[in-house]
DNA sequence: AGCATTGAAGTGATCGCTAACATCACTCGG
DNA sequence: CCGAGTGATGTTAGCGATCACTTCAATGCT
């Protein structure tokens, strides 16, 4: 049985190494004026108590802050799940400490609450604010330490020069290039299945995703079909997606993301209608996964991983004015075409292939 | 411009209320002999000063710990996900709070490095041990902290018996079940796309899924073909199963979770290898995906959440002994049967038309 | 009335660490 | 040969909380 034997603080270390605590601290820390004989004598006191900082104790005593808490609700999602590594990497090359602490969306968490996850006032933080929770989060803490914080989120680039703790890209754009490629492609108009955070049902969420494709749609002159709201989950968009592919006029689908896009494409293969032959179907945000798919998504690729590293950046510019104010910078979105997308099938042809096709043997 | 006033402590209500700091914390942790009255100025101060418990300064102070520091490499694998889930929603409802640090992969860790991702000495931490960074780390904290972690990872009912801080399911039992399955479907023998853990090659790591597999067509008394050994991503799946799909005599795929199986599942159909007509593809998992790929994925579910939710509690039990200490129990693995599975072409119709499969096509 | 009991609140030490300042050699230039 | 520098350490005072006591007044019981 293990002894749960009192771990050595620094104070042990000094008896043992014959200094002070305070020596034993310049060691740890790297202080340049040490003697070197007296920091190997310290050394080797660490390595046999098998000392280890307690790093609460660092931070209470008002060391420098080392550490980044990161608010997110849904982490399942490629978007947020590769920002976070961003910011995992940029921060651990840094030695930063990052800890998670997950929004769970059933819960509604009160102000006090999500302030409460903070392991104390003023902790840096960076919220994943793409969806309602994170939306609310990034509220609360603006109001309570505003600089000690960055939220990540869909924002135009208007939002994002006017707002110092905004990290993003600019899903509108994105969103008209991919409804652009698809007006391109032929198509009379674009459909779109969205993503909770584009239908504005809260505050300070706007509808960019969808922003950019209504607007893509107007200026071509085309009729704009209302937006389809869909949830986050697959069941919820394979049912909300259901009437979209029923109806043989929708010719194409702009998807709030490749999940949504993923419960389409299952939607309009039970339906019978051929991708890309009779519907076409674009994705977001280029998902592992998408690429494997049958037929693989035509999606649109996001740096997610450069906006993380961005956003820790951004922060520790925040918290300490001398590192440099980093210039968001990463690749733009860009359209990958695979296979669910294609020019829509001639008017002629389109009546005569009503009847569901063997998907299976045909594409052998 | 905000200013970084800074953060209310106890000692600041303690004087705006007019009591001792110690009250305060009386009344912060709600102990029972502070008086009606006095209680109530305290309570005002606090909302008065916006005053909120410093975390860090609290467990410093030896106050009772609540918080647990889970250490997971790859968090985008549905099962830790999951399991991160259940862990979460099980400390909040205790108000515990939770920290997630992320072994990168790619990097290596030195036994110090992991180590000094817990915040302190004897932090109670839950190690996702399903991969190589994770059985690491449980190796290490086994020799720091044998008493305050717990780690969650496929073991036998056998090993999960012997090791107090293990928790998991029976991941040889599931794959078993699903091999007998495939078998009974008519399948000459099964063979097996492996995920890392499954090959074995890093200490601690059995291959259990691997492992229930091939005990299963020893005893049937059929071959047992190599397992092929594939990586963590999709990418890696679809190379390493090129050779399993070009060969037409390979009429069943049990792969070691569902990214291996969509892989495949992109890989056959590219090779002209109908599904489940020329080949019956077994995931693992129930990844969410899994019931929207085309054709939907066979796959075993497993029941991540509740595990999650008991290493939680064995944690808490390990850390106090007063807690119970609770008995793994949670709903066995599952198989569900959907469209990438059924029985092998007969030899004759190889060449010929499609037997009829029966397939559950509803979904949602 | 007299004294032990109990409840409410305060005092001081402590957790492990760092910041800021104090101290104590040693140098070194004039 | 002395005061100023400078480098290496030690000292002290917190950081924001909790724990273990102590104090003081209001009760209870005989």
């Amino acid at each position: 049985m293990a002894q749960a034997k009192k771990a050595a603080s620094i104070w042990d270390v000094a008896r043992l190494a014959g200094v002070s605590h305070q020596t034993v601290s310049r060691v740890v820390n790297g202080s340049p004026r040490v003697a070197a004989a007296t920091r190997d004598k310290v050394l080797e006191a660490i390595a046999d108590l098998g000392y280890r900082p307690n790093r609460l104790a660092r931070s209470l005593a008002g060391g420098a802050v080392e550490s980044v808490t990161v608010l997110a609700a849904d982490t399942s999602l490629y978007g947020p799940e590769a920002a976070l590594r961003g910011i995992e990497k940029a921060a651990r090359s840094l030695d930063w400490s990052v800890q998670v602490s997950v929004l769970d969306p059933a819960d509604t968490h009160s102000d006090a609450d999500i302030v409460a996850r903070l392991p104390r006032a003023g902790e840096p933080t960076i919220i994943m604010a793409h969806d309602e929770p994170g939306m609310r989060a990034k509220q609360v803490l603006l109001d309570t330490q505003p600089h000690a914080m960055v939220a990540i989120g869909p924002y135009t680039a208007e939002e994002l020069a006017a707002s110092p703790w905004l990290v993003g890209m600019d899903d509108g754009k994105a969103a008209a290039g991919a409804t652009r490629y698809l007006l391109d492609l032929g198509h009379d108009t674009v459909h779109h299945l969205a993503i909770p955070t584009s239908t504005g049902t809260f505050g300070g969420g706007k509808a960019h995703r969808a922003e950019g494709w209504s607007r893509v749609l107007r200026e071509a002159g085309r009729e704009v079909p209302d937006p389809v709201p869909s949830g986050w989950t697959f069941a919820e968009a394979f049912k909300a997606v259901q009437p979209l592919v029923a109806d043989p006029s929708v010719t194409a689908i702009l998807c709030g993301n490749d999940h949504l896009a993923l419960a389409t494409l299952r939607a309009a293969h039970l339906a019978g209608r051929e991708v890309p032959g009779d519907l076409s179907i674009v994705g977001f945000d280029n998902t592992p996964f998408s690429a494997y798919t049958t037929p693989a998504l035509t999606t649109v690729n996001q740096d997610f991983e450069s906006v993380g590293r961005g956003a820790f950046e951004l922060l520790r510019h925040r918290i300490d004015n001398s590192t440099p104010r980093p210039k968001p910078s990463w690749p733009e979105p860009e359209l990958i075409v695979r296979e669910t997308s294609g020019p829509p099938r001639p008017a002629s042809l389109h009546r005569y292939s009503v009847q569901p096709v063997q998907r299976e043997t045909s594409t052998v």
